[in-house]
DNA sequence: ATTCTTGCAAAGCCTTTGCAACTGC
DNA sequence: GCAGTTGCAAAGGCTTTGCAAGAAT
């Protein structure tokens, strides 16, 4: 995390709670669940589903894979979880406490750097108000090469010349 | 196409024949390939590859699925084509004669509206150097609602509502 | 008690790959 | 003629689904 948390009143469970009250036909809060909201809110950051799945595991938690899909999608439409594809890759990351951000995506060692910009933010209300857009939500990827792995590069060069 | 095209000197394929000849191992141009290219820059906007191949079929070219495959991979790392993930589809647009721009996806008919955004762009130029972050290329998808299919719905619930 | 959720196995997508036949250069 | 490309069939990922057993309200 490197953005400053947004404060939040409920834990992620009991909005989770909430959401589940309010659907039309109404939906129930199980241990599985339970148990996955708790894990990914204490540790995780940008997780795809295998990582996920894999580290349940070493948790010596057993959630079949069925269930986290399907619960994975739970949270994505609660609004405790945001979807973001990023080459070809889907991965997720807070939404509920966390501020919206948009993404630097190294394409060499996969680092995902945050920023927030107020002045994007504005530029992309300013575009859906005069196309009467109603937005939902955005998200912008920023491809390319963060700072050490062009380090890195450039090293390489140098020895390359050689 | 919304947006003004650029103006380029050279056609599509001969672009597609530059980019291959400066390939490290020199790769080759051949008929299936032409034919796409020629295809896809006479018609398309934004396709994914089942709509392709269907479309293809239909003009009686047969390509088949894998060389449709690799083919677009060679396109759009010759930056003839752009490759977009929008709600976990993939689509392809021109990038060749054609401007950087953003998108508006409707949710609820999958129109995609194209809107180009200085500052967003000078935005995006800021942040990456201010991270020292080599950009190669960005992505911006805004979700939300169409003019029309909110009309649409608001119409519903008016209706709904007697 | 009823209705939703789980886990398993199996199926579904979309995409890639191995390989023999073919074709640009 | 050599090296890269094609098409087929098959395999690979990731994700979803049908269904019987189990759990939440």
């Amino acid at each position: 995390m490197v953005l400053p948390a947004v404060p939040v009143s409920q834990s992620p469970e009991s909005k989770f709670r909430e959401y589940l009250a309010t659907r039309p036909k109404s939906q129930r809060l199980t241990r599985p669940q339970r148990e996955l909201i708790q894990f990914i809110f204490a540790q995780h950051d940008h997780f795809d589903v295998n990582q996920l799945i894999r580290d349940l595991d070493r948790a010596d938690l057993r959630i079949s894979r069925p269930t986290v899909y399907r619960t994975l999608a739970k949270l994505v439409d609660a609004g405790l979880l945001r979807r973001i594809e990023v080459n070809s890759r889907t991965v997720y990351e807070h939404d509920y406490g966390y501020p919206q951000h948009e993404h630097l995506v190294c394409e060499v060692c996969g680092k995902m750097i945050e920023f927030q910009s107020e002045t994007i933010q504005n530029a992309i209300r300013e575009v859906c108000t005069s196309h009467f857009f109603q937005q939902s939500g955005h998200t912008l990827v920023v491809r390319g090469v963060c700072q050490e792995c062009n380090r890195a590069r450039s090293a390489k060069r140098r020895l390359d010349m050689i």
